[in-house]
RNA sequence: CGGGAUGUAGCGCAGUUGGUAGCGCACUACGUUCGGGACGUAGGGGUCGCGUGUUCGAGUCACGUCAUCCCGACCA
């Protein structure tokens, strides 16, 4: 497939225009004909596969396992807990009846109304309730937990607006819901998720995130505390890229799930709940990517290198020979790699094509510089060729693959912290938040300030940072004493 | 759910005062090419979103309807 790369240089004029035209041509996901919903193509799958292997060893080191919990929700379940419901009521799709029957004119089918459900089933917006319903029949002694369940499904949200990857009606993710004996337990959970998304994003994903703590207003449906990793694409707006929430004691009461403690009295079971989900696709898109098209780290690339042999005829069995030597070289080091001797595209034709799709290193393969032993190496992500020697090729190609995941984070941390402002004056903060960027600011800790800004500036306040040191000041919408500097964005 | 726009080939679009459907890309075949998105020749592909009406005649006009996209509000 041809692709003309001019119609994606646009970015800084129309953002979510070239973001669009690069998921799709890139081949990572379209539109489905299904309202809100998205198709994942092969090549965005490998992507997410990849992302999922990862995160899931990460999750089964803290002791996580996985389990499957049903896609339909009683209705009642869904009511149970006052917060929850009132957060994902809007939201749901339901489930009425359970047949269909062809229609009187026998060219279509009707629902049958003779098939109407007793209580309707919610399609699973998330699983707290669902999970805590289940929590209920396993959970009788503190003996029994805590119970670490990790579940990788699809989710569905019937959003107003939709956007590939970055808010689908339906989507993928993993949800862990954790339950505990006590407190400390349950919340030293939740933080502890958040730090493990945190390293996958900037270790893998090579995405700098910052990790903070929600505010009221902003909280999960149903929690106490709502962590989160925010990062920043390269617009200047904000993405929320995975959240952990504290829940308390709510679905345990909700669902009365009681245990004995040790001190054989009848208590509440406490709660987690933590996920990401095919958003990550989004951040990783827009973190990185060019106008070349997307730009890929090397440890989540479906394929790491690819050989391009170029050559008339009779070289071609030659560069075949010499290709296979180093395609089987790179396989035994763990790198994925392939040998495009595709004779229906020109070579210029693939070069644009894999750059387009973010395949970290490129080879050129040319009767030419074989002569002299020499073969082009091409780096992804600052576009420079190189002419290597053929002689320990698989060396040098590992350690570059190294130094592209490295440089990649680095570049994306200096992008984020030369936009990160502290603004102490709310008639320059509404001037500059226009540009994007993210701004620390001192909050009086209300919801009034909070929602006015929102208003006013179509900002939100996106967490309380941890990694920065909190300084008391004023806050500088209401004037009023304020206890830490917040950080505030345009947010997906 | 409010405001705006658009539905014509797989994609992007043109289609004049109503007169029987067109362009570019992609696709198929053959040939020449092949060191940064090749070219030539020949092809295939459309109930013009759907419905009703006006008319001798509707892609074009009117009314209705459905869908999608963009901007808000809501959200991972």
């Amino acid at each position: 497939m041809a692709t003309e790369l001019k119609d994606l240089t646009k970015r800084s004029e129309d953002y979510s225009k070239w973001y669009n035209e690069l998921v799709v041509k890139a081949e990572l996901a379209e539109q489905a004909d299904v309202r809100g919903c998205m198709v994942i193509r092969p090549y965005g799958y490998a992507i997410w596969e990849k992302m999922q292997r990862v995160l899931d060893d990460m999750f089964k080191e803290t002791g996580v396992q996985n389990a499957y919990f049903p896609l339909l929700i009683p209705k009642s379940f869904l009511s149970k807990e006052a917060e929850h419901v009132e957060g994902f009521a809007k939201e749901c799709a339901v489930v009425t009846h359970y047949r269909l029957k062809t229609n009187e004119t026998h060219d279509g089918v009707v629902v049958d109304p003779a098939a109407k459900l007793e209580e309707e089933l919610i399609i699973r917006p998330t699983s707290e309730t669902i999970i805590w319903n289940t929590y209920k029949n396993w959970i009788k002694s503190y003996r029994d937990l805590p119970i670490l369940c990790n579940q990788w499904c699809n989710v569905m949200r019937w959003e107003m607006r939709t956007r590939l990857f970055l808010r689908t009606s339906e989507f993928l993710w993993q949800e862990g819901h954790t339950a505990h004996a006590t407190r400390e337990e349950a919340e030293e959970r939740a933080k502890q998720m958040l730090k493990v998304y945190a390293k996958f994003a900037e270790e893998y994903m090579a995405v700098p995130v910052i990790q903070g703590v929600k505010s009221e207003t902003e909280r999960f449906a149903g929690a106490l505390d709502t962590y989160t990793i925010e990062a920043m694409m390269q617009d200047g707006k904000a993405l929320q890229s995975g959240t952990s929430h504290f829940l308390g004691q709510n679905f345990g009461k909700a669902f009365d799930v009681q245990f004995l403690n040790k001190d054989n009295q009848v208590e509440y079971a406490w709660a987690t709940s933590w996920g990401v989900s095919t958003r990550l696709m989004g951040a990783l898109i827009m973190t990185h990517s060019d106008d070349n098209g997307l730009v890929l780290p090397p440890k989540l690339a479906p394929l790491q290198v690819v050989i391009v042999p170029i050559g008339k005829g009779d070289q071609m069995a030659m560069l075949d020979e010499k290709a296979k030597t180093i395609v089987k070289n790179l396989k035994a080091m763990g790198i994925s790699v392939k040998y495009d001797n595709a004779d229906n595209k020109r070579p210029g034709f693939k070069f644009a094509d894999y750059e387009l799709k973010g395949v970290p290193v490129r080879l050129v393969l040319g009767a030419r510089d074989l002569e002299k032993g020499l073969v082009e190496v091409m780096r992804r992500d600052t576009l420079e060729k190189e002419n290597v020697s053929i002689e320990g090729i698989e060396t040098y190609i590992k350690n570059l693959l190294d130094e592209i995941q490295q440089n990649i984070y680095k570049k994306a941390v200096t992008y984020r912290d030369a936009h990160i402002y502290e603004c102490d004056n709310y008639e320059e903060f509404k001037e500059r938040i226009k540009d994007g960027g993210f701004f620390l600011c001192h909050w009086d800790g209300t919801e009034e300030t909070e929602a006015r800004i929102k208003e006013e500036t179509q900002a939100t306040i996106r967490c309380v940072p941890f990694m920065f040191e909190q300084t008391e000041g004023v806050d500088m919408v209401s004037g009023k004493p304020a206890k830490a500097r917040v950080l505030i964005a345009r947010a997906y």
